[in-house]
RNA sequence: GCGCCUGUAGCUCAGUCGGAUAGAGCACUCGCCUUCUAAGCGAGUUGUCGCAGGUUCGAUUCCUGCCAGGCGCGCCA
């Protein structure tokens, strides 16, 4: 399917040898129909998903292509794989790759790689370093990728910390896709929460009573503190200006708190949205003007509404509320409308498990706009995360004043294990965070086997460097590369940019995470089993140079891995 | 009531765009440091993949119903 197209900016993209596989029972399955082998009229399948077979003497990939057809063929399925066995070893052009073609089970190919396809596993990593694993794979798509969104009224707590880690490693994972990704946190600047903010700051500063609804925690007091300590006339002003004041003041102060510690914890935005700049220069008036010409808004009782029961929405939606007012609902319309002005095809929200109501809204809105919402809008729903200590839950609570923050949490446990460990669970699973476990130094605690396994890589090629041994591109030895760990080694590095692509495709970044475990322990067993450097005196043999050249891709293996989660790749622990 | 998510080994969880004997860590037992990082490796034990039907050559994976748990259903933001 993408063989043929050489791009060279991005090699992997075109020439990997399960592509290559793949091209090639694609090839004989045509040859097979136009030689009538085949029934002529059989409706070839468009791309080959090859998949690694669990069992290592089914060989290095695997495919049920066979049993699909035979339906349709109209023969068993048995002969159907006979028949593309016989094309797939006469085919020229994967000879040097393929070594041998077995039918098994009910009807399926079991195909095992030559040494040389092997070796241009091995050559194809060094050669394209950090990019390997990078693919074409969301050719060029311009994508909005929303997330966190917090108020900025307080600290960014536990629940968000799971989106700044998996939504930053989301990010990462698109880009390597290929898409186009600009990352957006978007600043509820606006509305009866910011006046709430403004009201629970003063009230802190004059030292009278928070508003029963406001805002309570103990950083109120503090940002109170600050801005009266810095503007002490605030408190003077007439009573609209100090609010307003207080409020500006206190926004200002949280916005750049919140920068602040999600730089730290390597998680970068593109684009700070503000709220209030969709009222600005008519532009809400252009969006609701436009959702009017698509017949879907309407006036009742006072109110301005969006009709989105239209497209599944349980009932309509206010934009304007009666009293003159902007709904929220007026602001995720505008927002939405905005992305797409912006020129997003595919503007991707994460939302946390309390807001998944949204998503029939948000898709009304993009159906409501006369935009695809299965398309255009992709809304991925986080369950919520708890953390333990000492064997108990830390509640989560503004009132008790016990709200876990961001930064506490990297206090307890580093970046490294809080991003890992948020990252390595799909998010639409409860997840817990043991605090005990992520400082621990064992089999527990993934980030370390992980990191480890890269470290005692970078460990072994110091002492390569040391003995003089060479290692690289010119010294693979595929053919020297025959130990079983050795080959399920390489098996494994080869279906980096399967894992990669597939994590992009399906939004679902902990996959790098349980591939690089994988990869980890294959290593260690590696490591185990086949010495890599000569012992004592014993001189050096390509073998040698072999191993240390596999343990190289290895660890740029592990360390590409783990550049897309975000998390460092040690070179000593 | 309606909607979304979850239910896999004693525990914490992977896997599932349908595939060949269902995996990992923890826990438990026993081995491996006189040469590359033992933060490691190896061996052993553990399953009605919530229950019941359906589609299929094949279902833990897809569909329907049910059971259990979590969450959400404002002219709040």
């Amino acid at each position: 399917m993408n063989t043929t197209d050489a791009d060279v900016s991005n090699p992997s993209a075109g020439a990997s040898v399960s592509d290559q596989v793949g091209g090639a029972i694609l090839r004989a399955l045509s040859l097979a129909v136009a030689a009538q082998e085949l029934p002529s009229g059989l409706v070839l399948p468009s791309q080959i998903t090859l998949e690694r077979p669990k069992n290592r003497d089914h060989g290095d990939y695997a495919t049920s292509v066979a049993l699909a057809l035979a339906k349709p063929a109209e023969m068993a399925p048995r002969a159907v794989a006979e028949v593309l066995r016989t094309y797939l070893l006469a085919d020229h052009e994967v000879k040097s790759v393929i070594s041998a073609v077995e039918i098994a089970g009910p009807g399926f190919l079991n195909i095992t790689l030559a040494r040389a396809g092997q070796g241009a596993i091995i050559a194809a990593i060094l050669s394209e370093g950090e990019i390997y694993g990078h693919s074409r794979a969301l050719g060029g798509v311009k994508i909005n990728l929303e997330f966190i969104s917090a108020n900025p009224t307080g600290p960014l707590h536990l629940g968000h910390t799971r989106w700044a880690a998996v939504g930053d490693a989301l990010g990462r994972v698109l880009s390597a896709a290929g898409a186009e990704v600009t990352r957006e946190f978007y600043i509820n600047d606006r509305g009866n929460q910011m006046e709430l903010f403004g009201a629970s700051l003063r009230a802190a500063a004059q030292g009278v009573a928070v508003p029963e609804d406001g805002y309570h925690g103990e950083y109120i007091n503090e940002i109170a503190g600050q801005i009266k300590s810095a503007h002490p006339e605030y408190l003077t002003l007439p009573d609209v200006q100090s609010l307003d004041a207080f409020r500006d003041a206190g926004y200002a102060l949280q916005l750049a708190d919140q920068q602040r510690v999600l730089e730290g914890f390597r998680t970068h935005f593109d684009i700070w949205f503000s709220e209030k700049s969709l009222y600005e220069n008519d532009f809400f008036k252009h969006c609701l003007d436009r959702l009017r010409a698509q017949g879907h808004v309407y006036e009742e009782g006072g109110a301005t509404w969006l009709r989105t029961t239209d497209f599944g929405d349980d009932k309509d939606r206010v934009m304007i509320k009666s009293d003159g007012a902007f709904a929220y609902f007026a602001s995720d319309s505008a927002y939405y409308i905005s992305k797409r002005e912006r020129g997003f095809e595919i503007c991707i929200y994460m939302l946390g498990a309390d807001h998944h109501g949204y998503v029939n809204r948000l898709k009304a809105i993009a159906a409501c706009a006369g935009d695809d919402p299965n398309y255009n809008i992709d809304a991925l729903i986080g369950q919520l995360v708890k953390i333990m200590e000492n064997g108990e839950e830390l509640k989560l609570s503004k009132r008790a004043g016990t709200i876990i923050t961001l930064e506490e949490l990297v206090e307890k446990v580093g970046v490294d294990a809080a991003r890992y460990t948020l990252i390595r669970y799909p998010v639409d699973t409860p997840m817990v965070m043991d605090v005990d476990v992520l400082r621990s130094r064992t089999n527990e605690n993934p980030v370390y086997y992980v990191q480890y396994a890269h470290a005692r890589i970078c460990a072994v090629l110091r002492n390569a460097s040391d003995l003089g041994i060479t290692y690289g591109v010119d010294q693979i030895h595929a053919e020297l590369l025959e130990n079983d760990r050795e080959r399920e080694l390489i098996g494994a590095l080869a279906e980096f940019p399967r894992v990669v692509a597939g994590a992009a495709e399906l939004r679902e970044p902990h996959r790098i995470a349980r591939y690089v475990e994988e990869l980890a322990g294959i290593y260690h067993r590696f490591y185990a089993d086949c010495r890599v450097l000569p012992m004592g005196d014993e001189a050096a043999t390509d073998l040698h140079r072999a191993r240390a050249t596999l343990c190289s891709a290895t660890a740029r293996v592990i360390a590409n891995s783990l550049a897309l989660l975000g998390v460092s790749a040690p070179e000593k622990m």
